[in-house]
DNA sequence: AAAATAATTAAACAAACGTTTAATTTAAAC
DNA sequence: GTTTAAATTAAACGTTTGTTTAATTATTTT
């Protein structure tokens, strides 16, 4: 799918209104007035407001693969590449947080009318490569073995995306007073937290 | 505040509809209609649907310090706490979590219509508790110093939340086929992988 | 039992919703 | 320069939305 100018300037700005007020918060209107354009030329590009939606989800889910998998071809040792791994699925994910917000509460929604099988299907393909790198890790006896690797990737992105979630509370209670200075907390303590917490986690041998 | 048998009737469908469907997705007519009730009468006993909301939330959020200071009293170690207190979390916000689900994402949304005000004093609350005990093992020799531990509660939480906001995928992903083995993955696995996880943080002397 | 308050109802309200239409303007192809 | 296709527009469509009204039934108080 190739997408014109025109459809990527709507795409940006329903990212930003689904994001921001949420699918069913976000009229056509809305994002017509915000976009510039005739309410007609949503249903005229994308069909309908859904496929819309399946629209910006595939427009935004692309080169995640490729880049751990670039990572995973350095060569560099398993605690390295661990380290870099988790840093670019934070910063990954922070690029790409308003999509993924929209994702997770549409895809956590009852009566889901979206068709998200390429997106579990990208993730599920992530969550192997993940596997099998830490699998090898164990078996060249870097990682401790009784670990629950599946529940690495979602202790990541969870504790990301919570705190994205909770952004005005955590900018409160951690005196932050401008976006900037809180992207790069998360860009510096959080990912470094992160980094510290799965290492810990991997490579403790005091682990009952 | 009270709530009478009728009332509370109505805010656990609320609850249950905002949560499959979001705010947005939810109208008061399908809440009166599942409710077994007239559609006037949510604006009888609350006066609009935001406030319908705001009193969810109030009905919600109580006791829950009350649950940590019990935990806190205890005469165990610091690292029993610290397991009981993850445990306790996990268990907590799960049994809460369609409540905390729609605090998140409404929470989150530009335009709040909402006052978290009291939600949020709860939260800060709970924090400070939480920091003065990791402070206090610190202090103790028990856990190590180069922690950040006020991001310890978004990697407990938002663990969970990611797991169950991506539960379809998971329970796919890990080959689970019903509601009750997913429940059973929570209160086991998860609350153990956090546990493990949270200890080799606060416990690690390989940190670098 | 009468009076007063509370609970419940069906109907109506204007506003906003997603989508479609048919007409018009712009751009591309020949 | 004419024809053909694409882009854009304003208006209208039928629903659904949250809320209010005014009338009726049930309950409580006196």
């Amino acid at each position: 799918m190739k997408w014109s100018e025109k459809q990527i300037q709507i795409l940006e700005v329903a990212e930003k209104l689904f994001a921001e007020n949420g699918y069913d918060g976000t009229s056509i209107r809305h994002i017509s007035k915000e976009a510039n354009i005739n309410i007609a030329m949503i249903s005229y590009y994308f069909g309908s407001k859904d496929k819309l939606l399946n629209s910006l989800v595939e427009y935004r889910n692309s080169d995640f693969r490729m880049e751990i998998e670039t990572v995973l071809a350095k060569s560099t040792n398993h605690v390295e590449k661990l380290e870099e791994i988790v840093a670019l699925i934070v910063s990954r994910i922070n690029k790409n947080r308003r999509t993924y917000k929209i994702i997770h509460f549409q895809y956590s929604s009852k009566d889901r009318k979206f068709d998200f099988e390429s997106y579990i299907n990208h993730k599920k393909e992530n969550f192997k490569l993940l596997e099998n790198f830490i699998k090898s890790g164990q078996e060249n006896g870097v990682f401790i073995k009784n670990v629950n690797s599946l529940l690495i990737v979602p202790t990541i992105l969870g504790s990301y995306f919570h705190f994205y979630y909770n952004k005005t509370f955590f900018m409160n209670l951690l005196d932050i007073n401008d976006e900037k200075s809180f992207e790069s907390y998360i860009k510096n303590e959080l990912t470094a937290h992160l980094q510290q917490t799965i290492k810990a986690l991997l490579l403790n041998k005091n682990n009952s």
